[in-house]
DNA sequence: GGTGTATATTCAAACGTTTGAATAACGTTG
DNA sequence: CAACGTTATTCAAACGTTTGAATATACACC
């Protein structure tokens, strides 16, 4: 059998066996312009030597010789906030069909192993760097030696522009609009306001954009009955946050007919106070979330909510990042254009949790 | 400034910058024991010229001189699945004491995907192998070319131990046990169950558990409220299927006093299905679930269940992953020894979904 | 002044690939 | 038969790093 080293195939196993030598047989399995004028037959054999060996070319040597790595690190600072996974689907798409590999790194909102994968993706000579953030991401010094090493940076989840980095975010002015026009057609006139906690950036846009369609519909929102969860680093904190946000506004005894939160879990959390409470939902009280996760669709009653197209997003932002690289080896060096944002709007989706006010 | 080919810094650009040679460079860089004898001047020398032009070894170069990759290839069958993303918790805990990095591929539930990573795990020379497939896992050639290239594999979620391969998945039987033991204890006596897909490994253990317990309590599970979900390869299919099954249930007009569904997604869509017939959970009717995914928790009423140790999972295998680098390079080459079994007993998790059966 | 030792730095080979240039073998042609 | 074209295969350098061996310098010792 063949005496490897290091316990892989490599070409030198292949030509040894075949009686060819290591250029022979590269020329053959990387089907190179030169190997059509190899013997069919020779071909024939050192393909099957490959085979029956085993043999799968080594990609750091390939990617040290060609000095190409084929490698698009994704940062995400959370894998388990549901968020994270269309995202990278989507990117996963574009990127599938271009022969680059996503390396994905989970820095499971901690600021120490963002940094760290932040360097790993440097050492691993990632081509481009796609970083998922929608949960707090304090400024990293991200800048600094993604831009000195030159490669292209892209956010999904945060308007970076002003650093100038591409970024792609959803339009959360329009959704906050969209949640609250819902509301107001259902007949909703006192409506309790959850507002997402101060440092992440996608609160204050939402609160916007609710405030602009209450102007428009000449209601107003009561200052009692508008609340803000508190920062916490766990995602998953939000449905704590709506249970007792839940209890406070109800101890208060101020009347509302619907509640709009800041996202699902924390629309989810509203649901189990107000049932706690003996509230039905919707048809004492109506509950809208924003972000459409999983456990808003299979809960019961499900949510209504405000859906992101992640997957588009996540093409999207694969797709700046594959322009990032060509334009990158095209120019030698990336002229520092204007930074481009994208907003894609956002969609309603009415499910069981709001219905018309009650009289 | 540094006159890089590749757009990257490299330890040529730093000795240039500083005067020094490559090895020098890289003998401080690296802190070899060598590194002792270099004047103190220098060191500091070249770490701030290393500093300055933002440099990071290139971890290609480095893994084809060390021959060694610090990587472990991670083949998940479908990362939207919820049961995926702690166990991935519990894998990198262990690996970040480590310094291996896990190379994450999501096959996406799709056949050609989980083949095709596979390659791609081998090109990139992962040092071992862990596939986590709690889903549908149709037989791959696995074992062929990894063997050949004698890349330790362990798997998590299926006993594979009969082709050779360590194992690593929740007891089952003992699940399915401890669910019926759950309801027997609170009363119930006609008891509906809904079996996983045929195809699915975890469906047999499971509802042999739940017969065991059964035969020995003295009650008998009547074979007109045994169901069975139809074979979907999307994980989130089971919600639709405990729908429609319930439907089917309640058509049929057979009385029961509690459910017990093959997992969450399934109980979710019990609930729902009792709930739209005006049955209410639990005080008519208590469902049981299995697997602890987010969505139980939050909707509510929540979802008591079987909660999986995975991330306890995730540790134990990423452990033995380790062990087979630590073997192999110890012999030269993995002996056949016999391949190892780990089934770790699942809690009852008690919520809100189960109550005394009604009189 | 030759030999030895400690200190400080560099040489050069190797890892597995790819690929432009070189070579060999074998007709064909002038 | 020498010069040339094809055709089929191999040489050798390079990618960026690491590291055992080698070298150079200084400084003492007999």
């Amino acid at each position: 059998m063949s005496q490897q080293k290091s316990g892989h195939v490599t070409l030198l196993d292949i030509a040894r066996t075949s009686g060819f030598s290591v250029s022979t047989v590269s020329i053959v399995l990387r089907e190179t312009p030169l190997s059509l004028k190899v013997a069919p037959k020779t071909r024939k054999h050192i393909r099957e030597i490959a085979k029956k060996l085993g043999y799968h070319p080594d990609a750091y040597a390939q990617s040290l010789r060609r000095r190409s790595t084929q490698t698009i690190g994704i940062l995400a600072f959370d894998l388990s906030d549901p968020f994270c996974i269309p995202v990278l689907r989507g990117i996963h798409q574009r990127l599938d069909q271009t022969g680059y590999l996503p390396l994905t790194m989970d820095a499971q909102a901690r600021r120490d192993l963002f940094d760290n994968y932040l360097h790993l993706t440097l050492q691993r000579r990632a081509e481009a760097v796609i970083v998922i953030a929608s949960w707090v991401f304090e400024e990293t010094n991200l800048l600094g030696d993604v831009r000195k090493n030159n490669v292209p940076i892209v956010i999904l989840g945060r308007d970076l522009t002003a650093r100038g980095i591409n970024s792609v975010l959803v339009d959360n002015e329009a959704g906050g609009a969209l949640a609250m026009r819902h509301l107001r057609e259902l007949g909703h006139t006192r409506i309790a306001v959850i507002r997402g906690p101060q440092q992440m950036c996608d609160s204050e846009p939402r609160w916007q954009g609710i405030q602009r369609v209450a102007r428009e519909q000449g209601i107003t929102i009561a200052p009692q009955l508008v609340f803000e969860l508190p920062a916490l680093a766990d995602p998953a904190s939000g449905f704590e946050g709506g249970l007792h946000i839940t209890r406070q506004m109800l101890a208060s005894g101020r009347p509302f007919t619907a509640v709009l939160a800041f996202d699902d879990l924390t629309a989810l959390g509203v649901v189990r106070g107000l049932t706690a409470a003996g509230i039905r939902v919707p048809q004492d009280c109506s509950v809208m979330g924003f972000d459409d996760i999983l456990p808003s669709e299979v809960a019961t009653p499900s949510i209504s909510t405000i859906r992101q197209p992640l997957k588009e997003m996540g093409i999207e932002v694969a797709e700046w990042a594959l322009n990032g690289i060509a334009r990158g080896s095209a120019t030698g060096a990336t002229r520092p254009d204007e930074p481009r944002l994208h907003m894609p709007a956002p969609e309603l989706v009415v499910r069981m949790s709001t219905g018309p006010a009650a009289a």
